[in-house]
DNA sequence: GGCAAAATAGCACGATCGTTCTATTTTCGC
DNA sequence: GCGAAAATAGAACGATCGTGCTATTTTGCC
């Protein structure tokens, strides 16, 4: 119910002290390669042969840090899913709860889907791999998505509490709508390899905020409007 | 340039005069399976061996078929274009040019996507794997989309023609919003199984109208204007 | 009804996959 | 620096994959 995005793992405490034992060291290696890989070819493309090419290692030496390879596939999704909040969720609580904090997820997950646009989305792509396979993996996956979607809903719910936006605005769908357009911003900018994609998702957030938001301007804020798509 | 969705391959001329030869027959039974199995696994999913099994084939039976396992995706992207086209873009043709028409082929395309919560959208699981893997499946699969999407698009700019949609309505922006919809459909319905999407999708296709519509209320039409989510 | 041609089956191949088992090497507290 | 414990390597397994080759069956025309 708070403003927090859960740590899906509470895990081992944040022993960042110093050297960290060899094992855990090479393991967060290979976890970050394997980030890579899977982002790129999905985490059904994800081998463990290709991993230990990429991380030149045995392929016995990469399969004993995870034991299986679903635990792998999971670490992947909890080290995605740790990375994507440290980069969307946290500095956007930077901003003062409402319109602007929402403005600000909605402009760093942007960012970050404009990246990704070469590098492919966990969320996006194991979405589509896992939606009819049932196991601890898409168990993962969901939980991560919808606790990023939750967290996004919960802001939009404190924009109506300031009076951002208008007393009939729907909270539910204002986010849904706001999703919508980063999927599509995804699809057709990846696949379909259109350049305008980028204006037209920042566009569209544009037009949600003239539905939902008050009439009066938004308050003077540090947030950059962005360009607005010169097209 | 004009209304018709290309048919992407001109391919045999349609003898459907009378019995077509044994071997036709079967072809079309084991695309008919290799649909299916690909809505539900994907494209990369599509196993020769599985295949086989399900219609009771030797591998090599179902092989000679496709020559290649990529030529068997592409049949199959071909298959499910032409469904997708039968079933979503020409019924719509019967409704007048403009906001009728796209009304109809929206309405047409989320009554396809409710069904595919089940069973799957290729166009939306072959995006992701094949969003960064070049060749001819992808090519088959991205001029497939871009038919479909360019078709709408079409239609979009005949409402603003036939004067139903706002001088100011970027038909473009408005197809592209249409298109998130239903991505967020397709993710939160089949992956997050949240069974609020439909309404959202309908609630959002009916905040585009509001937006890009003439304020005039929509012309007395055939077309039940959906129930537009009860939730 | 025989016969060429098409359709299908059967088998084997090399490759890759996840995983297991057993060595060997490396780390690290004492 | 010794020695236990952790980390890594190496080899092998069964399974599955796409594909090529060669039989065998089935079709369809005369």
């Amino acid at each position: 119910m708070t403003a927090a995005l859960s740590p899906l793992i509470p895990s081992e405490p944040p022993q960042r002290s110093r050297a960290l034992p060899k094992g855990q060291q090479t393991k967060q290696a290979i976890l970050d390669a394997a980030l890579a890989l899977a982002s790129q070819i999905g985490l059904e493309g994800l081998s463990i042969g290709a991993l230990a090419e990429v991380t030149h290692m045995s392929k016995s030496g990469v399969f004993a840090h995870f034991g299986s390879r679903e635990e792998l596939q999971i670490s992947v999704i909890r080290e995605y899913y740790s990375r994507f909040a440290d980069e969307v969720f946290y500095p956007a609580l930077q901003q003062p709860r409402g319109l602007p904090r929402v403005r600000a997820l909605f402009d760093n997950w942007m960012q970050r889907v404009a990246v990704e646009i070469q590098s492919g989305c966990i969320f996006i792509s194991g979405a589509v791999e896992f939606d009819d396979r049932p196991g601890p993996v898409r168990d993962a996956l969901a939980s991560s998505v919808q606790a990023w979607l939750a967290a996004l809903y919960r802001a939009v719910v404190q924009a109506k509490q300031e009076g951002h936006l208008l007393p009939t605005a729907d909270e539910e769908q204002m986010a849904f709508e706001i999703h919508a357009l980063i999927l599509a911003l995804h699809y057709e900018a990846r696949f379909l390899q259109n350049p305008r994609s980028v204006g037209r998702a920042h566009r569209g957030f544009d037009n949600i905020l003239a539905r939902y938001g008050q009439a009066e301007p938004a308050p003077p804020l540090s947030t950059p409007s962005h360009p607005s798509s010169k097209e």
